[in-house]
DNA sequence: CAAATAACTAAACAAACGGTCAAGAAAGAG
DNA sequence: CTCTTTCTTGACCGTTTGTTTAGTTATTTG
């Protein structure tokens, strides 16, 4: 019926949340997106919409691909619940100290840019969050379940402590702090919490 | 010899610094700055130089008046070294729950906002929480030669602890996190570092 | 008083911003 | 082939950005 569209809508979302992830939102100007998705202003608009919602959709795909990643070793029914809370920290701990690590989180730069203004980002990022918490709360009352933890413990603490321990070193990541110490931080947080 | 000035330079900078201290860099504008300081344009640029210089006059300030007086704790010679260090942390946790607390710690803010790309800034910031990591680490070994602390405790690593749950807990509270389950991770951390 | 000095004011600057529009080009349907 | 649909293109819109200029006002010194 009609001319065909002539690139990757995929290809072009993922780069978008690449550029956003590095230089963040309002450092990121629409002839930058222009420039690196190499389609014309209009295509984007087309496309996606307007800046705001493009950011949105590449924050859904950042979600989609790493956040959930990083997260499937909790939802790991295969391995009880205590080794899964330490599988998912190895791993977080990996792909900390890869090179992608150095960007910080895409979710995490926005709480602290200047976008968390926008409604809609700001009730994505906080829902975002709210999700990793109430997993490690999920995770943690399993374990309890199964004996593995105390019962008096305060999950939702516990859960609270993982969350900041890891926003902090993702933080200190993107400062620049060398890969050896953020190594032994992983390891320190992995020992507190076998100790529960 | 000339006209007087017509205005406190020190209230002047000291209303810059909450102005980016609550809307970030990128999103206070000139113009905003006209508006709160009720200074003419010009007068901002022949007072402090362009923005960015300005920024980093914000900084300073920030850092004199608030980080110095929220590590005079560690400094206090007057009580021994963890306990400096814990009434550091507890005074610090007093300061996260007020209501300062929400906006976040200005020179995290421009860790993660898009600010970190102009050099003298990322230079201010990067040696800002280098002094601090030295303070902490400085305590401990204090704490160590006092024979508070365990020999074989990695002075370095326990300061980079802290250093990391405290930037994890600003961030937190930026975000929105009730102020008990804040109290709550403080006190968690004091008894952590009460262990070493 | 007059000359000199420096802070003030308002207007203007170019550049970059996000966003839009009208015309052209390509592809399928009849 | 022609019509219709839809994507692509580059120019263009009005704002807002940070910064500077020229000119005015106030104050101090000689």
């Amino acid at each position: 019926m009609a001319r065909k569209i002539e690139f990757d809508r995929d290809i072009a979302l993922n780069q978008s949340m690449m550029l956003f992830w590095e230089k963040g939102y309002e450092n990121t100007s629409v002839q930058d997106l222009v420039e690196t998705l190499e389609l014309n202003r209009f295509s984007i608009y087309n496309t996606f919409g307007d800046k705001n919602a493009l950011f949105l959709l590449a924050m859904e795909q950042y979600r989609t691909q790493l956040f959930e990643t990083l997260n499937a070793p909790l939802n790991d029914t295969k391995s009880n619940p205590k080794q899964r809370l330490d599988n998912y920290l190895k791993q977080f701990g990996d792909h900390l100290v890869s090179s992608q690590g150095q960007f910080g989180c895409l979710i995490q730069n926005s709480v602290m840019g200047d976008v968390l203004q926008y409604d809609d980002i700001r009730t994505f990022v906080m829902k975002a969050f709210a999700d990793l918490e109430s997993a490690l709360i999920h995770t943690l009352e399993d374990a309890k379940t199964d004996g593995e933890l105390e019962q008096n413990c305060d999950t939702e603490a516990a859960a609270t402590h993982v969350l900041s321990s890891i926003q902090g070193l993702i933080l200190l990541r993107k400062m620049g702090k060398n890969t050896e110490s953020i190594k032994s931080q992983i390891r320190f947080l992995r020992e507190t919490v076998a100790k529960w």
